[in-house]
Formats: structure tokens, sequence, C-alpha cells
DNA sequence: TGCTATTATGTGAACGTTCACTGTGAACGG
DNA sequence: CCGTTCACAGTGAACGTTCACATAATAGCA
């Protein structure tokens, strides 16, 4: 016969024949109990198949056991990152442990992105929040250090120098893939940066560490090799004709991400080029497809899931009140060699 | 001065002048309020910018304003599907329009997928679920409707055949890429399935639209023609090679998801045979690279955001007891004909 | 033995909101 | 002019949990 309404702490201080209090400190060991008590009520607890109400646990002024998730709202790019939603996984692993849940908000349809946050820190729906940064998401990070809302940021806060971050190495992700190309062979390294205005911090890092690679190796940085896209495979396209125009057009690419590479391939195959014979392309994120692509694409990986995990790691630190000895962490990056160079 | 409190319904009654619930019936327009003090109470909830507390507000029994989304955990599957994030944001979107919030789920580290369930079911932490049917989930959504929990199923419910679902007409989808394959003159069509055991039901009526068309076509489906894959890419290569290595090869190939097809491509091309002119090759799903590869692939679209944002709707729908004249939806889908076939 | 520290439990209030009532006046029909 | 109805506002309780405090029983020590 099932119950219609669910049970409460209450029940099971009945059915273990202590008080409320008690129940209480068995589930959030907070205080002694006696040996034969707690068993009693473990009992109970596990008979009646109850678990505290979120709703009334987070009433008394204290934590939600939520967090939060903020996708800014970027057109079509965001959605459709195949790592994104790794990330996001593995922001909720971390969550999951810590009997926390995750509270996903992609700032929908409302123009105003805005609303977003507020909703997060006047609905203290969460605890804390993870926020995707990116060139259209520094207003909003802005009113949380302001609020002094915990939050840490998946890649570069540039409105917050001193917030919490978690971001991969995009400096050293350049510099390898660089030294990859100068490996090889190449001395012209073409680049198809992001768009030229409102780019983002990590497009910049990338570059400076190609920067760093081609002076180390005695080159200089030769800025009319560099040409600009907007993330889409489409404009890495546009931008590689535009390469293969020039009078001394480079040996190899370096697009800033990896569908831009993969315009770029596209583009020099109808150009008739071999892939990586007469060009080599390479590309930056190791977005799923990119081992799938034909040729397969070198780049530089990380793994999306441990950015989250680590970014929600943090973030517990910061709600519980520890203090961060490394307030912005840089993940590790990886060279993945493929066909593509 | 930045209050350290956040303001509640008490400080907003005192600013107006008026009683607690007064401002209550406001928020919710619960009764009857004249003008004037409506436009007292809305000042001062305009000045301190007063937002009421979710939880607070779930715990007389009412709503807690959130609603689920379980993602069943499948290896990388499902975390690298980039249409995934797009459900997802369709249906925060329709829950952002309702005042509603998004709780995810990924069901991460635990072994055992129901906890996922469990939690939503006795936390009372969400209103209702979406949830990703797969091979592996249909345990999980019987324990949904076992305790009457209101979910909405995105894909085919196998574990309840009653339960409320929102699908790509996936039905539709095998018919319309069979016949253009036929379209195009190809009698000898060779498919690559999902896994022989286990198989979801999308993939069933995939199949099934498929040999409608060929039956149609007074052609008869040839089992021998049908070799199975595990959804990656790679098997899709080593379908491929089967079905190439068959004594009267098929002339199309018709891959039940895109990522098995661009295997097939590629598997072809390391053949020596050109796409489409020695073979045609088509997916299914659209996902984002299907535009982006090399050739372009001809597949089944179908909108994600469309899809999450349907079954939220739905799930609005049943929590708030409104008749469902239709449980079942099947959302229509377009072929988007590429360079491929 | 008596006095304090410790362990184990219970009690009442509080968190911020909504619900079911109760109480005003005023408008209306007979 | 009186009873009924309505529009409007307020009051107290309740939701399920935790917090601060009070109590009872045990143990430790002189």
């Amino acid at each position: 016969m099932p119950e219609k309404k669910r049970s409460t702490i209450k029940d099971v201080a009945s059915l273990a024949g202590v008080s409320l209090q008690t129940v209480s400190r068995v589930i959030n060991n907070s205080g002694p109990v006696s040996e034969t008590t707690l068993q009693k009520v473990q009992q109970a607890i596990l008979t009646l198949n109850y678990r505290p109400s979120l709703a009334a646990r987070s009433l008394p002024g204290r934590c939600s056991y939520v967090i939060g998730f903020i996708v800014p709202y970027e057109v079509d790019y965001l959605i459709t990152d195949p790592n994104l939603l790794a990330q996001i996984s593995g922001a909720d692993a971390e969550a999951h442990q810590r009997g926390y849940s995750l509270l996903l908000s992609t700032s929908g349809n409302s123009k105003n992105g805005l609303e977003a946050y507020e909703r997060f820190v006047s609905n203290q729906a969460a605890d804390g929040a993870l926020v995707i940064e990116t060139a259209s998401s520094s207003e909003g990070s802005k009113l949380l250090s302001l609020q002094e809302y915990p939050y840490v940021s998946i890649g570069q806060d540039l409105g917050n120098p001193g917030a919490c971050t978690v971001d991969r190495d995009n400096y050293d992700g350049g510099r390898q893939i660089t030294q990859h190309l100068l490996d090889r062979g190449h001395t012209r390294i073409g680049i198809i940066n992001g768009p030229a205005f409102g780019s983002v911090a990590g497009l910049q890092l990338r570059l400076e560490g190609h920067q760093q690679s081609m002076e180390q190796a005695g080159l200089s940085f030769d800025p009319s090799l560099m040409v600009y896209g907007d993330y889409t495979r489409r404009s890495g396209e546009t931008a590689t004709q535009q390469l293969l125009a020039l009078p001394d057009p480079p040996t190899a690419i370096f697009a800033l991400n990896d569908r831009m590479a993969m315009g770029a391939i596209r583009s020099a195959q109808k150009a008739g080029l071999r892939i990586p014979e007469d060009l080599a392309v390479a590309g930056f994120d190791d977005i799923p497809t990119a081992s799938d692509f034909n040729p397969p694409l070198t780049t530089i990986s990380v793994s999306s899931h441990k950015l989250g995990q680590t970014a929600a790691r943090m973030l517990f630190q910061l709600i519980d009140g520890e203090p961060i000895e490394k307030k912005q962490v840089v993940l590790p990056v990886e060279l993945v060699i493929r066909e593509s160079t």
C-alpha cells in the first residue's frame, strides 16, 4: 500500500522512538549519538525510505545543496560546443559526490542575460555558481562578485582579475602546436584568429604561446600571416583563401579552434592542396569530431570533464570558506598529433 | 550600503504598510487587491529588489519551481552528443519562461544509475523530470512511473508504453532517406544498424521506415545488407568494410546515425571509392559536424531545441494536471541533402 | 560523597512562504 | 432597511528542517 505523503523526519522519529533532533543528528552526524539509537534511527530511515526535503533543509538560512552552472547565451556557438556538456558533467559528478545537485541555466530567452545571474543571487536557489566565461559574460561575473556571491569562472574572467578561475593552459597549447609545426620544418605559419574585436583572453594566450615558440626558434611573428575568423568552419574557409592568396603563402596553418581548422582543411583541399603534404593544419580544443575528420586533425586536447570537476571542487572550497591557495588554476593540455600535420 | 540579509516578504510588507498576505497576493496574483495597494507593494518590491525564496515557497507542500533533466549515464556516447545540449537548452528556455529552473542530473559517478531517479522522487527537489531514454534507462523510468512521478521521456520509453514521450519521427526519417536514395537510382542499400542486442526503439523505427520505402518501390529488404555497429565512427568503418567485401556490394549505405556514416565514408575513401559517385552514404541526426564533414553528409535533421522545448511543455501540462490529448508526440523531421549522396 | 565535565537526548523557536480562515466595509436586491 | 453577497485586507497556523538552549544521565576527580 503506497503512502500518499512522503515520509518526514517526524515519521522516522516516532518509528525509532526518539525525538526529531536525534534523527537530525544522525543524518548530519552533528553531535553525539549512542550506538544503539544510531542503529534504531538508521533502520527507521531505511524502512521508510526517508530522504530529507531539500527545501525544508535550506530554509533555516543554511545552504541549498545546489550549485548553479551558468552558460551565457551565445547564439549557436556554445550550445553546439561538444565539450561543454562534458564540462557540465564533470561539475555534476563532483557536486553529486558532495550531495549537491546542479542547476543549469542557459540564460535562455531573456535578452538581458543578467537575469540569469540575478536569479542565482537573490533566489538563494544555489549556494554558488560556475560560469562559462565568454566575450559577453563579464558583466554577469561583475554582478556576482559585487554581491560577493561565490562563483568560479571557467575560462578567463575578464571583468574581475581577482576572481577564481579554471582554464586550460592556452599559452602552453599555442606554444606546443607551434613547436610541433616548427619541428616538422615549417617556418611560415599562418594564424586563423578569432574575431578581431571582442576576442576572448583564451585566444590571446594561444597567440602569445605561438609567438613565444617562434621567437625561441629565432623567428619573428609575422602579422601579415594572421587573419580573423568567427569560430565557424565557414570563416575558416574564407580565412584560408586569404592566406593562400598571399604572394608568399604559409606552409602551415594554426587555427585557434578546431572548427576553423576544419574549414581551413576543406578550403585547401578544394584548392587542390594535399594535407599535410602541401599544407599542414592544426587546430585547438580537440572536439570529438576532430579525430573523425578527414584527415584527422592535429590539435590541443584537455579533459573537459576534469575542467568542470576542478572548477566545481574550487567552488566548494569557496562555499565552505576554505582558504584558496591558488585562485587561478591552469590545467595542462596535451598535444594530439594526427594526420593533418 | 549593501544589506547583509536578503530582503524578505516581511520587509516588503512593512515598507508598503500592508500585511504579509497582501504581498503574497500581489506576487501570485491570487486574490483581489485594490489598485492603490497593488502599486504600493510593487513599488516596495522594486525598491528592495525582492525575490521570493524558492525554498520557503516550496516548503508548504507546493511546487518547487524546478524541473529535472535526467541524462542516464552512458559512457561517452551521450556526453559528447552535440545535440543533447541543444535539447537541454530548449527545455531550459521553456522552463525559464514559466519561472522554473532546470536541475540537471547526469547520474554521474553512481554505478547504480537509479540513484539519480530516486533523488528526484523523494527529495521533492523537482516537480517533474525530463528523461533521455536510452537502452539503459527503462528501469529508471519504471521507477518514476511506479511512484506516479510526473515525467516525460525524450525518445521511446520502452519500459512504459503508456508514458508521455516526445520523439523525432524516426519512421518518417528512415522512409525519407531511403526514398531519396531510391530516387538517386540506388536499389541495393546497405544498412549500418546500432547494436544487435539492446537496440533502441528509435533505431528500430528508422529501419521500419526504410523497409516501408523499399517495399513501396517494389523492392524487398535484404537482411544480408544489414550489419551492426555501436554508434561510433570506428564501428561504421568496420561495418563498411564488411559491406564492401560482399560479393554484390551495395551502391549506397544508410547508416542509422551520423557518426557511423562518417566512418563509412572514411572507410570507403580509404578503399579508393569516390563519394557519392561510387558509393552514396547517408546518416541520421544531423549533428553539427555533419555539414562540416568531407564531403558534407546527407542526413535527417530535427530541431533539438524544439525537442527539448516540446518535452518541457508537455511536462508542465502533466504537472498542472491538465489533460494530455496526445501522449506520444512525434516531431517532424527534415531531409537534408548534401554532397554525400 | 559531592561537584563539575561530558555524553546523550529532548524542547521550543525560527527560517520565509502560503493556506484556510476571519473580519471589515460597501454594494445590491428585495 | 435588512440580509446577502462581494471586494479587500489581516491573522494564525502549517510546511519540514535545523539551531540554540535546556535537561537527564553518566563519568571523572578530589
